[in-house]
DNA sequence: AATGACCCCAACCGCCAGGAA
DNA sequence: GTTCCTGGCGGTTGGGGTCAT
């Protein structure tokens, strides 16, 4: 394949397929300086790579505990479910499915799922795994502030009235997150759903980034699984149980 | 065996948010 | 308050592999 080059003032820019040399500079540049400061990999590397490519590089290939081959059918149930509650959030969806990037679950979903979904909304299936919602009413996190107004409507996602408190959702445990969200979406019958989904619509990008910190560690802590809450304590069997 | 169509997925691109200066 | 830089995300592309003819 031949590799297209861009040129910058720094010199010449690598584009195109890593090889097996850059992906050994790149680890051992990780392996010895962490990950982060991406704008130093390619220098401390010693690669003609933009920090971006690098950076996707490690994330979507060279990571540890990354999962290749199938989607098992769990993960891919768990795929449509969360696409369904978060839309193409596929950061969060992927912090969910242990050793899965964003890119791999974005990519099997326009690949494989994109197509399936389709054709269900042109043939529905009356044994449609999922409930949460008006049919293909995904709902898609809009950009908010948190308002004072934001909390009465969100209060539902709180039995303990502590959403009054913006420091309480630090405080929220994770599970009881989930269980709101997901406890308000699968009750929700076709018709009903304009109803009573209001507040579900209503979880906006705040709410999100609110949700609990496995959300956020792009499936790091989940890989690692060692105390603090991660994998360990809220593992792929629980979301099961909820979701179902 | 040749070739065209289709599919998969790694990589790129553009945009945005957050933090520092 | 503004600008710049960096990290991160989602959308899209295109090369290569596979399948059908």
């Amino acid at each position: 394949m031949s590799t297209p080059m861009m040129c910058t003032f720094l010199g010449v820019i690598r584009k195109g397929s890593w090889t097996e040399e850059e992906d050994i500079l790149l680890r051992k540049c990780i392996d010895k300086y962490g990950e982060g400061k991406w704008h130093l990999v390619p220098t401390r590397a010693g690669l003609n790579r933009c920090r971006k490519s690098c950076r996707l590089r490690w994330l979507n290939y060279l990571r540890p505990h990354i999962k290749r081959g199938d989607f098992e059918p769990d993960e891919v149930d768990l795929i449509l479910r969360l696409h369904k509650l978060l839309g193409n959030r596929w950061s969060l969806i992927a912090g969910r499915l242990p050793g899965r990037t964003a890119n791999d679950v974005k990519n099997y979903w326009n690949t494989n799922l994109l197509r399936k979904v389709n054709t269900t909304k042109i043939a529905p299936q009356p044994q449609e795994v999922i409930k949460c919602g008006k049919a293909n009413a995904i709902i898609r996190p809009q950009p908010q502030k948190f308002t004072s107004a934001m909390k009465i409507n969100v209060s539902w996602c709180n039995n303990n009235s502590m959403v009054n408190n913006e420091e309480a959702w630090k405080d929220n445990n994770d599970m009881q997150w989930w269980a709101n969200i997901l406890e308000n979406c699968n009750d929700i019958g076709e018709g009903e759903a304009e109803r009573t989904l209001p507040s579900c619509k209503e979880i906006n990008s705040n709410e999100i980034d609110k949700t609990p910190s496995l959300l956020h560690d792009g499936g790091n802590s989940i890989q690692q699984g060692q105390g603090d809450g991660g994998w360990n304590e809220f593992s792929l069997d629980d979301i099961w149980n909820l979701l179902n």
